[in-house]
DNA sequence: CAAGAAGATTAGAACTATTCTAATCCTTGC
DNA sequence: GCAAGGATTAGAATAGTTCTAATCTTCTTG
């Protein structure tokens, strides 16, 4: 975390992304602590704070555009409620039911055997775990 | 799947649920077969199809009844994309994502072990597996 | 570093999926 | 058969997301 200083614009470069001024705004506040689950609402009033001026369609379009890119992905864990994870290792999420909060945890001690082969035609793309609890 | 003669009213009852005619109307589509996916629009047509006049509200009305009774389970698999499954028995999900098909697999050969307990305060709900293919 | 082209941003409209509202209707228990 | 309360309805309303067309930035080239 500390140890490689984050250019953003390079890293929106490296991703095929022009690095313009929301986009490196967003991507700061995404990227620069540690990982985090944000939904397009609450990473658009975030960035609004730093004074940056964003207008909602951009936040979507970019957090579209970076998950295209492979620099975050999504999670839908109900109708109406995607988040995005800055996490893009291999890992599954705890979806708190009542208040809809979601937790990584690491995949590692995971493993999920006997899983049948893909329908004829396709190819595997993911394999999305989520455990659902309740208060 | 034959043999047990399936009478919609007292199912609907022994659910806490009043046989009316849209709800047992539903009910025939979705449970006399075998089991099935349907989102809200696609159970509105085929209802309306038989003749049974339905409103759109009364479907997503009885769709959410018919989850919150354990009669189905609802599976989200895309932002803006909620399928309910008559299959209310342990079982996992293929998605297709190209043309958002989503076909059942049972769960009997899958294991998934390592999982973590959960966060503290909370019981378990369920665990979704959701396997993303493309074509 | 100026200019033009390509791409990005914006406000607001539009769209999709779902829920709400208030009036009417149906099912149930007596 | 008749109230009483639950269910249904059309349509309005809401939430989340995408689209549109005009304006503004960034990048490339000279």
């Amino acid at each position: 975390m500390a140890g490689n200083t984050p250019d953003f614009p390079d890293r929106l470069r490296a991703a095929g992304l022009r690095p313009t001024r929301q986009r490196v705004a967003l991507a700061r506040v995404l990227f620069e602590g540690g990982h985090r689950h944000v939904t397009a609402e609450s990473l658009h009033a975030e960035v609004k704070a730093t004074r940056m001026p964003v207008s909602l369609a951009t936040v979507y379009n970019s957090l579209n555009q970076f998950r295209d890119a492979g620099l975050l992905r999504e999670v839908v864990v109900a109708p109406g409620r995607s988040y995005f994870d800055t996490n893009t290792g291999h890992h599954h999420h705890f979806f708190v039911e009542n208040d809809g909060e979601l937790h990584d945890f690491p995949s590692e001690k995971v493993t999920i055997a006997g899983l049948p082969t893909p329908p004829k035609g396709t190819r595997l793309s993911r394999v999305d775990v989520i455990v659902r609890v309740r208060r």
